[in-house]
DNA sequence: AAGTTGCATTCACATTTGTTAAGAAATTAA
DNA sequence: TTAATTTCTTAACAAATGTGAATGCAACTT
């Protein structure tokens, strides 16, 4: 986490060790669910390892939100921002060790560090940024480039995460995904 | 502008007037070009009045990215933040007002008045939060259903928005939404 | 070991969307 | 205003994706 800090503000040691003592240490199991949909996400994580994702149930139907990796907050961040009840669900996909935040502690911290405020601000803009990328792609790409795309990206995720949430991620069935994947292995 | 602002963060009339002192007041015809592909945006629009629209052009197709309404701020966003070439143009689609902010004037402004600095932070999370919306959208809605949720969302837009942006907006071809349009009709 | 469960794949068929082309309608320019 | 240009619509066919069902496989349970 201090290396990731690090690329976007300077600190002291003392400084992050304040940080640290804001968070727990926590070792969860596979498939343990960290946020529940219909609460305001009262939580922030950040992951030391493992690999993390969001969902929603739409029509009784799971879709991925997003996948989160190492190095990287994760939580339901609409919830989070709004403090209005999410739709958004949280659960661990591999074994995961992880630093569990207090939505109030950690904005009182950034309110007193002022200079820690600058996270927040970051953290947006990332994640504004990745967005924009997946839209464009929904936009402008057909399901064998969006996978092609995510695979160049993100190869790691495909040993580790089932096909179902990979195929609601980039927005198709199952056996839509099979079928381009068959196409794809022949070229 | 003020309004907008002052749902966010406190200030004075004073520092207002600072804030509108750093802006220079344009009126700007209907199909101008404001920011061009392949260059860092170095602007920031705040809109009085009228629409702008962002788009790339993809493989010779111009795909619309946004539209940009009254009471906002416009730019290539993601240009502005990295200071990267970016791949997006700007134009106005009506004839408009604009409040033009210089990129660096206005950044150190906020660094200057540093509760200022909270509008960063805001407009990075709303237009975060607006993101996740229209990806919601392409992952579980059909073009029916996108197209519905567009109109009931911004009814405005449709008489001075030509329909084959609003398709692109879609992330489909013009003739499908025509097709669309002429089965809503039915019902 | 046998049975259960859930997932990935494959197939057939239905639906949606893309593509090409043509004509109608609207906008712009002269 | 007329002429020229662009946009919108419609149609026919091609391609992609959705849907429901069947199969095989692997992990897990008993």
């Amino acid at each position: 986490m201090r290396s990731f800090l690090s690329a976007y503000i300077d600190f002291s040691d003392h400084e992050y060790e304040l940080l640290i003592s804001k968070a727990k240490l926590i070792e969860v199991n596979k498939n343990e669910q960290l946020l529940f949909a219909n609460k305001a996400a009262e939580k922030i994580f950040f992951i030391k390892s493992g690999i993390l994702r969001s969902y929603r149930i739409i029509e009784g139907v799971d879709i991925t939100h997003h996948f989160f990796l190492e190095n990287g907050f994760a939580t339901d961040y609409e919830s989070f921002l709004t403090r209005k009840h999410g739709d958004v669900y949280l659960e661990t996909i591999t074994d995961a060790v992880l630093y569990e935040f207090n939505r109030s502690t950690l904005f009182s911290f950034f309110e007193d560090f002022s200079k820690f405020e600058k996270i927040r601000t970051v953290i947006a803009e990332n994640a504004y940024l990745k967005m924009v990328e997946r839209l464009k792609d929904f936009q402008t790409k057909d399901l064998k480039e969006r996978y092609l795309n995510l695979i160049d990206k993100n190869s790691k995720l495909f040993n580790l995460v089932s096909q179902k949430h990979i195929a609601s991620y980039l927005g198709v069935a199952p056996q839509s995904l099979s079928r381009i994947k068959e196409n794809v292995k022949q070229i």
